[in-house]
DNA sequence: GATGAATGAGGTTTCATTCAT
DNA sequence: CATGAATGAAACCTCATTCAT
């Protein structure tokens, strides 16, 4: 290889080895007490290094975030890929995806401490808008080719919006209290509402049913 | 009585201003740049003062998501009173004022701020736990009681569950882009739900129909 | 006095104690090893006290260079004043008291660093631009003078020009060198031109007079 | 001898490039804006190549100053060889030049910028001394010789001291401010000055002469 | 009680130097 | 020999806290 090549290689290794070290920083210790130090050392790379790949901290933090929003988009699309083409499929396997990505609950955690910084921080709030917008186009597409496909007339605006906002209300909820029910349960609790909003669900999940034998006799 | 209640007063007093300038200081300039002179400034006090209210910074900010919390909890509760003692109507009352919360943009900003921090704030979290604790303990008792009062079977700890994450999914999907949806729209979502939860509702938002005129003739 | 008052007093004081230690420690360590600790050190002050005084460093550092100017400018003033109206005296004032401030020897160097460092700033070079233009239009205007009470014809932007040049030079070669030449006699050399120029001088000091008994007899 | 040649010359060449990038790099920048790596890419080299040819940044600090002062001693000496014998055309010659190098605006600005710091820095010191004792024994000794010649009897010393101060201070003040008077200003008015010294000029210049009609009649 | 001056710890960043490639 | 990655010291600055007035 090359040693400009090589030369190139080293400098993304390192600097994903300083997001690496960022991300895991504000997992142990929170967003106020990482600093460049803790940073570095959870690099395992010397304090005055990140001038060398990132113009300063801001950056990092900045590509530490972009690092974290673009994993996840990817890891979203590598599931829909492996579904095939069927429309409910694929958000059945998004769901599943979003939920199996709150067990990394580090991750998690340091996205809700960028989410809580990102109002105040122009760039952050471009990417975020930028990755939502297309999050929820494409939610609302498959839902309206869902509903096409059974010949259902759905209020795709709204559905899009339920969905989107689910799963991220059941991600913070585990973000907050590891405690209060599991992914496995979140992710239940939202594909059962697919499946229920298509009429496909078996078990009625979050439906209520008239109790046997109360009215009925 | 008359110096020692004036004095009590103006301690509570002092302290309410340092804790409003806090949530207004974040609210401006975010988490990060908030300092103890920013707050100062924001509450009119100078900046030495706050060790005389406060055992320090920290103090202050905890006090400061304490009161962000008991203050949602009061108006949910004060909601929930007007409405009298049905237990539906409780719980479209507390929706509705959920995000009638939202529409105070600033203070939501910092509550997920906050958020942003809890997870390495020890009381911060247990504030927090023993709240959503009991919210949701709320809101499972009176889906319980409304599933009752109809005769209706329902998975309530899942039902809860949802209610709740949804309402924290969509205030969260507001504070992060209050261009995607409004807080009318997402209390019309999760109110249809409601009432679609116990065959209430006029309407069925956003539950799919058939369309006409394609198996119906 | 009012306490308004007494605090204004103590932040000139400060102020005035800053830039005494910055003096202080260009003249010890030089401009490149004053660092802000220094600079404290020598004011008796902590190091984060620069920041309620000043905006940082640069402008501590500019108050310094102009204290130095002004200081200069007002010693030569109540020099002038006291000699009264006469133009030759006033000049004759001025340079005795310009080559008095060479005795300070560490303040010269200290000015002499700044002048290194003006060139790359613009506040400081305007504000040496400034006070060099009034002072050589004075020489000039004295000289004239000088010359129009004697009725003799000058050239008196060229002799305002020798004359200020000349006394930088001299300064110059002072704080380059101390064992040269000696301030007393830097400022002969400058009077002895300045009588010359008029024709006063009993003893025409640089001037060369013929040999006796080579070309007299 | 080849390549051992190629490579001394290539040592040499280097230190050279380093040199001149120090220089500019200072003329560019200032004194405090040079580092290492400015320095480099002036001279086009890498930045860790600076250990090789010399012993630290301070070692090539000092060289580039002797290399500014050398090549001025340099020019004089071949200025004043080429005028011959004649002290007093040597002393004109020397001031000629000396006035066509304050044309060169920047290296002379980096000039004012080593003197800025010499004061702390022992051997910059030792070497400006060794040199200017030298340039006044030297003016010194034209002065009595030119003096000689003529039958004069001047105060060489003093006349000495006032050339030299004279000289350097209207190269300070170019140095300063570029607007107050030009090179050839200054440069007339020395060696008027050494014209008048020796009793030589036609034109009297900076010497007042009685007004016409006023005393003559 | 109220103020803001004073302190000094700690954060980010820059930089001269070293060293592996 | 040349390069620039790596190191860590040290500079500037900010800030929470203390304390004299």
């Amino acid at each position: 290889m090359a040693v400009a090549a090589k030369r190139t290689k080293t400098i993304i290794a390192r600097r994903q080895d300083l997001i690496r070290g960022t991300i895991q920083s504000i997992a142990r210790r929170g967003f106020a007490n990482s600093t460049v130090q803790t940073i570095c050392d959870e690099a395992g790379l010397s304090r005055g290094l990140i001038g060398h790949y990132f113009k300063g901290k801001d950056e990092l933090l900045l590509e530490a975030f972009r690092s974290l929003v673009t994993e996840a988009d990817e890891d979203t699309r590598r599931a829909i890929r492996e579904v095939g083409e069927d429309p409910l499929q694929q958000l059945l396997a998004a769901t599943v995806v979003s939920f199996r990505r709150s067990e990394q609950r580090e991750k998690s955690t340091v996205w809700l401490a960028f989410w809580g910084t990102a109002r105040w921080n122009p760039e952050m709030q471009r990417l975020n808008h930028h990755l939502y917008a297309r999050y929820r186009r494409w939610v609302q597409g498959r839902l309206a080719a869902a509903a096409a496909e059974r010949g259902l007339e759905i209020d795709t605006r709204r559905a899009a919006l339920t969905y989107a906002q689910m799963i991220d209300g059941f991600a913070l909820g585990l973000i907050m209290d590891k405690d209060a029910y599991t992914p496995q349960e979140a992710s239940d609790i939202v594909c059962g509402w697919l499946l229920d909003l298509f009429g496909e669900s078996p078990k009625r999940g979050g439906k209520a049913r008239v109790k046997r034998g109360k009215d009925d006799d």
